[in-house]
DNA sequence: CTAACGTACAACTATATGGTTGTAGATCAG
DNA sequence: CTGATCTACAACCATATAGTTGTACGTTAG
């Protein structure tokens, strides 16, 4: 099954958008090495339950965790995918930034001294 | 010259931040490919030069692109490093993310079938 | 059954963002 | 010198975020 990897200007956004809070990195960083319920990960953070609840819903949003029903739990599971499209953006970004590179050289090369 | 690449939360929170908006984004693709001022860019975008000048502002502060004067013009030069570091934190979930799978995988074969 | 637990969601506040218009300073062209 | 250009910045508005508290509901433990 191949996947459509293109995403939407607006899917971008949220994936960035998410990224950017320490909060909600820590809790990819945490659900990408084991899952966790939402309890369990509110535990560790100097916030309330529904404050993690919403970065929670944010990364969901995005993309870059999944829940999961379990009993009276939600388990939380970060999704390796979301943080590969993000890598994919930067990457094209350098690949850019090297075309450059290699734009000026080719100049240099024509025009020696 | 060696420079401390360890990035402190709020400075990762700006970079994504900067990253999480579509119009910046273009513009951080466009000044990696070639410099450019700043009015010349507001031309291609379908709001006020001082909008663009916030995006730019707001890129700056990220670290994600430099301004140099030149005449009455400010030039606008992608900066491939802070890419480079953004690049870096996603390889590190990812990094955890393939922890796990070998975690995982090490279980499997202490307990097979 | 009952109490405790885990979650969902609404309402509210404060601050940040993304856009606008307007004003003003510096520089360039003629 | 004068006018056009490029930029900077303030003030304002609408919306989104990040947090709070409170209420409600399903699930689990005893």
């Amino acid at each position: 099954m191949v996947v459509d990897q293109t995403l939407s200007d607006i899917e971008v956004d949220r994936i960035f958008r998410a990224l950017a809070d320490a909060t909600r990195r820590d809790i990819v960083r945490r659900t990408l090495s084991a899952e966790a319920s939402v309890s369990v990960l509110a535990r560790d953070y100097d916030m309330s339950f529904a404050a993690v609840q919403k970065h929670v819903a944010m990364l969901e949003g995005a993309g870059l965790v999944t829940k999961h029903p379990r009993g009276r739990e939600r388990i939380v599971r970060g999704n390796p995918e979301a943080i590969r499209r993000a890598q994919q953006l930067l990457n094209t970004y350098e690949q850019i930034w090297r075309g450059r590179i290699d734009r000026l050289d080719a100049l240099l090369e024509e025009n020696p001294g």
